[in-house]
DNA sequence: CATCAATGCTTCATCGATGACGCATTCTTG
DNA sequence: CAAGAATGCGTCATCGATGAAGCATTGATG
């Protein structure tokens, strides 16, 4: 019994043996009187309170690795996101980190940088620390991680990227991109007179919400009767630089190119903004800016700057129910984002 | 020894058991080979080979839970910050990632809202799960936090925000407030011929970025020999909505107040700009505002804005050469920010 | 060829927590 | 008052990984 000895280092953490030794009574019952199991286990109350003071006094806290591996259940729950420089994963982060706690998990987060590569390494580092569940935030390969996940009989779901493995909560980006292009392309004529279509700037042309936000946008230029551009769809990239790289070049090859723009991410809303600023610096007063994504600053820069917002919390509680009913099948949730900006 | 039976559950992990019995060995074999002390422990070149390839073939990975605790050690580093929802913070987060993977461990960050007790909840569950070292950036209580780290045998540092009982990095905030009130200062009297003093908005009166920042803010009133008015020192707190409030509230009692001003975050410059917007839409044209912190969207709004960019390279190389050292010993280190916006 | 060393692996206790099982007591009930 | 039920708690195997100690073999040495 006696696993350890009295007082071996003073940083040594104390275990349910320690409390046991100084109760006066078994690992198995200060086990259960800290886990809640005391009243099942038929422990005294008497014993029970004496084992509760004590715990505090000695200032125990379980072990939860050992706790979990006895049990063969973590309660870690883990998620993954690509970057922390902008709003939309800064507000999921934020929102799941409390519902996860408010569940009694514990959440793990970490950020992949948009490197599929670094999203399987994070998934199986993740898996070796026993997470339950993982959910995939804007995955590069999604599927992939499902199928890890799958190997290692852990539950994986996805969040705001699908996939075709596990089940997926996203924005509705077809239906989202449509408005907003409309909306765009609307104030550009009224405002301003202009019936030219728009630039898509940003996203990803691999990645499922980049080419339903370009279908969104055809579509919308379509209803209104507008020829699309096809050298002015630009899916770069999400980096800032990218896209003021990009728009420079289509300026090269192109000066002629419409100046209403639909840009796919706050991020990329950056790049779009500086390459205005250096290269032409009176645009917003002549078009209208629409993004696919949420920024307060950038939205008081300019009243011709039109944001959709995407409806996290609507999303999270989606995912969260999947999570609940311990959804394995694909599904595929849409979630009409707000057009907070939009008229 | 036979643990386990041949293919109990398909969503059962593989374990060093199952490999031994697989390879006809025994899991002790297995365990050396996987993590690596083969060859101290003298295990034949073909068995580690016979092994190694098993454990490819099987989807092995270790439980970490249990390693750990055999081991006592469990290569986890944890991270407290406030919010995400600006640059600061998302930048420490995914840089602090980066460099805990780059040294073998294993990164949890959780966001705590700027709540004491949830940071006390979040390091307490943190250390539950056995993490070997605590970093609490921008924490409201680090001192708190240090306290039970130690009660728990478990290194503490603090990041942004200093504490008296762990080693903290943290900004210059004297000097860099003081060399930003300087340039706002000078600016806002060559340019726009005012001799007035500044606002300072935003941030809490109780944390000590906050007072070096007031106290820098005032060195540079006085050396250019400007008089500070201490109705306008509004230290609201660190939300968008505070700022906008106490500024709606200043110029409600004192509608002759300065134009210029000092923000003390990117989140606090967002109520500023709201305010600006709604109540004095022309002030960018007249003043220049200052911001310790760095918005690369707010960046853009006005050349009239200079912001402060907290260096955070330096201040992570700073951290974890700390962690290195494992200082335990109480220091204080300033790292000097970046005056980006300052000419 | 006997002795000792080196090689290659297995055995087993252990990390801390958990809970099925079982053993004493005390309490009911006929 | 005996038999069974209820109460209260301890024993022990177990979760998966680890490494000190030990046990066979094979190789080297005088």
């Amino acid at each position: 019994m006696g696993h350890r000895v009295a007082e071996a280092s003073p940083t040594k953490r104390t275990t349910i043996y320690d409390l046991a030794k100084i109760a006066g009574t078994s690992a198995s019952a200060v086990s259960a009187v800290l886990n809640g199991n005391w009243k099942k286990r038929r422990i005294s109350e008497k014993l029970a309170e004496r084992i509760q003071k004590l715990a505090v006094e000695q200032g125990y806290s379980v072990n939860m690795q050992a706790s979990a591996l006895r049990r063969e259940r973590s309660r870690i729950i883990g998620m993954i996101v690509p970057k922390y420089d902008n709003r939309y994963f800064g507000s999921i982060a934020e929102r799941f980190e409390i519902m996860a706690r408010d569940r009694g998990l514990f959440p793990i987060i970490t950020c992949t940088q948009r490197d599929p590569e670094l999203e399987v390494q994070a998934a199986r580092a993740m898996l070796s620390y026993q997470v339950e569940t993982i959910i995939a935030t804007g995955a590069t390969d999604p599927d992939r991680i499902s199928e890890i996940c799958t190997a290692a009989g852990v539950r994986s779901f996805n969040l705001d990227l699908p996939g075709s493995r596990a089940p997926s909560v996203i924005s509705d980006n077809f239906e989202g991109a449509r408005r907003l292009t409309e909306e765009v392309l609307r104030r550009n004529m009224r405002r301003f007179g202009a019936t030219e279509p728009l630039i898509f700037v940003g996203g990803r042309g691999s990645d499922n919400n980049t080419t339903e936000r370009i279908r969104g946008f055809r579509a919308a230029h379509e209803a209104m009767g507008i020829a699309v551009r096809d050298d002015c769809i630009l899916p770069c990239g999400y980096a800032a630089e990218k896209a003021e790289q990009a728009l420079q070049r289509l300026y090269d090859v192109a000066p002629d190119h419409p100046r209403g723009m639909f840009v796919n991410s706050t991020i990329s809303l950056e790049g779009v903004l500086r390459w205005i600023k250096t290269s032409q610096p009176d645009l917003l007063q002549t078009a209208a800016i629409g993004c696919f994504d949420w920024d307060p600053v950038a939205q008081l820069l300019s009243d011709n700057i039109l944001m959709v917002r995407q409806d996290v919390p609507t999303m999270l509680d989606q995912l969260w129910s999947l999570v609940a009913a311990d959804q394995i099948a694909p599904v595929l949730i849409k979630v009409p984002p707000i057009s907070a900006g939009l008229v």
